[in-house]
DNA sequence: AGCGAATTGGGTCAATTGACCCAAAATGTC
DNA sequence: GACATTTTGGGTCAATTGACCCAATTCGCT
């Protein structure tokens, strides 16, 4: 099974070409460029471009995917600790950049393929759920789920359009983790 | 002065065709065919497409930076009230989901144009700055100013992110507004 | 050795692109 | 009426595009 490794390569080449030169620069001749193959094997592995375009949002969400079957770390510490290591983890991705800028071309990309917007909703639902039982398994037992879904209701879209409006924040990433956990802790307090 | 005009025509075409056909698709030629013109008279108001892209983002942020002019209307009415009608007041603009689509390709179309980048990072600065304002013009005043930038760290993301994760609640505007404005007062409290 | 999948490299095809040029005509404006 | 600005519509130009085709290999198995 050579396939997949070399479905991998191209992809990979996809995703560098949409990073550097943007959708509109993501030629199919450019990818089996990129790729070092041949645009004729190019397109028997992904005969049109919305086949690779496709296949390229399913494996660039895949590590993202993967990062919501492990549950939370039960280690013993306030909550405020707890949320601020979340969002850490958040932050410190790999190539945070990089892979924003990616999110974005994606999400331009979507605005005009069905194909496209299912997937990167069904991921965001599956974002939410995680968010929910993380908090759930995080916060005091008297919290009330109203609380909880309040809380993903602000977190959800707040981490994605981080990436939009990170360059108005000079502040490193350890001290907006800390704020950012503070102002959750505070949405998930008990009434006073 | 009819250049202001035609300039206008030309712009608000090629938002049309941005909407429309989306970044790659929105040609010169058909911007020009869309406004009605010929193609060598687009290229005497904008001699190249870069020209048209940053004018079409300027254009195209102006109503959003003009709502930033007026102060908040000073109703007596509680905390939390204030904030929903603030939010109300944001997902209630007109064409909602056109203008995040919009805004979407200038995000992605920003990552390598440092032109655009410019322009969008000093509106989301000044937007930053109305929101600190609103706050300090609404929250009590022993409220200390740390709690509003922690809430406008909160908000600023979440507010420009909404439209990437909207499809995930499935929820009314009011309600969503009420939700936030819960989130956001819990956020600016006095501490237990 | 044989077989099918993978890959090459060459090519075609019509279509489109942005940038550029220019003469002529229309449109104001003093 | 004279003048500068706008606007037209015609054209060129080299370059690129996605999709498609195909004969000839090479590769990986069995």
């Amino acid at each position: 099974m050579v396939i997949a490794d070399r479905k991998t390569i191209i992809l990979e080449a996809a995703q560098t070409l949409l990073l550097e030169v943007g959708n509109a620069g993501m030629t199919m001749r450019r990818v089996a460029a990129q790729a070092g193959i041949s645009l004729g094997n190019l397109q028997y592995h992904y005969p049109t471009r919305d086949d690779l375009m496709l296949a390229l949002l399913l494996k660039f969400l895949e590590p993202y995917e993967a990062k919501l079957d492990r549950p939370l770390s039960a280690a013993h510490q306030p909550l405020v600790e707890k949320l601020k290591a979340l969002f850490m983890e958040a932050l410190h991705y790999p190539e945070f950049d990089a892979c924003a800028s990616i999110f974005k071309e994606l999400w331009a990309e979507s605005v005009r393929s069905p194909d496209l917007k299912k997937v990167l909703n069904a991921y965001y639902a599956r974002l939410a759920e995680f968010y929910r039982t993380a908090f759930a398994s995080i916060v005091p037992p008297e919290i009330e789920a109203s609380k909880i879904e309040r809380a993903v209701m602000v977190l959800l879209p707040m981490l994605e359009g981080y990436c939009v409006t990170k360059d108005v924040f000079e502040i490193s990433n350890e001290r907006l983790s800390a704020e950012w956990a503070k102002a959750v802790a505070a949405m998930l307090e008990p009434d006073a």
